[in-house]
DNA sequence: TCCTTTAACGACCGATCGGTCCAGATATTG
DNA sequence: CAATATCTGGACCGATCGGTCGTTAAAGGA
């Protein structure tokens, strides 16, 4: 996985794959198929893992503003520095190959969707609770913190000072909660 | 410039860029030197085009809340339908490229700066205009905006409706504007 | 211990990659 | 019209791509 997330698909060659997987080209082809069914399974894994921290982060027991001042503080953190240089798998495949992999788009799509859908469920716990802002729809906030974050990806693979992105986030999470 | 856009650097071969150019291989190298060199005048040519309007929508002559929703607005209607699945030649150079390439990374990382200055700049005379909400910093506001649009672009990739997103930037501003 | 079965390995394959270069067409000038 | 300069086209190059396959080593059972 770790191959394909620094390099990006096409610019993973086998040779690649092989010293990072240890294994010899039959051994390889014989476990996973071909290059493209191995970077399925690596981008299966790497959503998974988005997602599970999703659920921890976002949980419906945990009180959703927290939850989401979470969600957004790992979001930074992860864009910071050495790690954020080294962006996001799942926007990287987007562009490189949504367009033209239906199994990618599928995936990513799906992946989209669901961290929507978590951030917009906490926003309905929080104006249930009463601590939204007035006039905050939480689906259109959702999606707002959703482009947000994965932007944040984007411009933080060319540096970018971490510091007033964490203001940023603050300041925007802010402009919802009372 | 077309063709890196719609497939990417690496995925673009070298018979694709001579059916785009109607060129022969020969005369391509003669008139671009190589493939590097080709892509990176492309990209200066998206990254212009891509300032030019930010001049014009964001005009220090012109209102700059109306400046900030056409901004807004334009971007949402780039990445509706066909144009949205076609993505952003920057985004998806960014993802590919900026980690190992020095000239790709400089030129992003300034465009990045150069849209944050612009929109920055709108939201200052927002503010001294009496026209931002109370509390709200340009700064931290105009990465947020920034964020916002290049996350658009990504998660648009795979379809997701255009209504929505419209509803979505329009709440948005109107979280910065009184 | 010897035979069978399974799994790992890397030499090898055709295709295609980016890049070079020379032959021939075209235009220009005397 | 002829000679020269310019440019174009595509055959060709070594390297490398993703993928295959025969060989060899290892493991298990009688």
């Amino acid at each position: 996985m770790g191959v394909f997330w620094s390099r990006g698909y096409h610019a993973t060659a086998l040779p690649d794959l092989l010293r990072a997987t240890k294994l010899s080209r039959g051994s390889l082809y014989a476990a996973f198929g071909d290059k493209h069914s191995l970077f399925l399974r690596a981008l299966d894994r790497y959503i998974d893992d988005a997602v599970t921290r999703l659920n921890i982060e976002l949980d419906p027991r945990k009180d959703p503003v927290d939850g989401l001042r979470a969600y957004l503080a790992g979001y930074v953190n992860r864009t910071s520095g050495a790690h954020g240089r080294r962006g996001c798998l799942v926007i990287a495949t987007a562009m490189e190959l949504a367009g033209r992999d239906a199994d990618v788009n599928r995936r990513i799509a799906s992946f989209f969707k669901v961290m929507e859908a978590r951030v917009a469920d906490a926003l309905s716990r929080a104006k249930a609770a009463g601590k939204l802002a007035d006039g905050v729809d939480p689906a259109n906030a959702a999606r707002i913190l959703v482009c947000f974050v994965e932007g944040l990806r984007v411009i933080s693979k060319t540096a970018s000072s971490g510091a007033i992105t964490h203001a940023a986030a603050d300041a925007l999470l802010d402009r919802f909660i009372r």
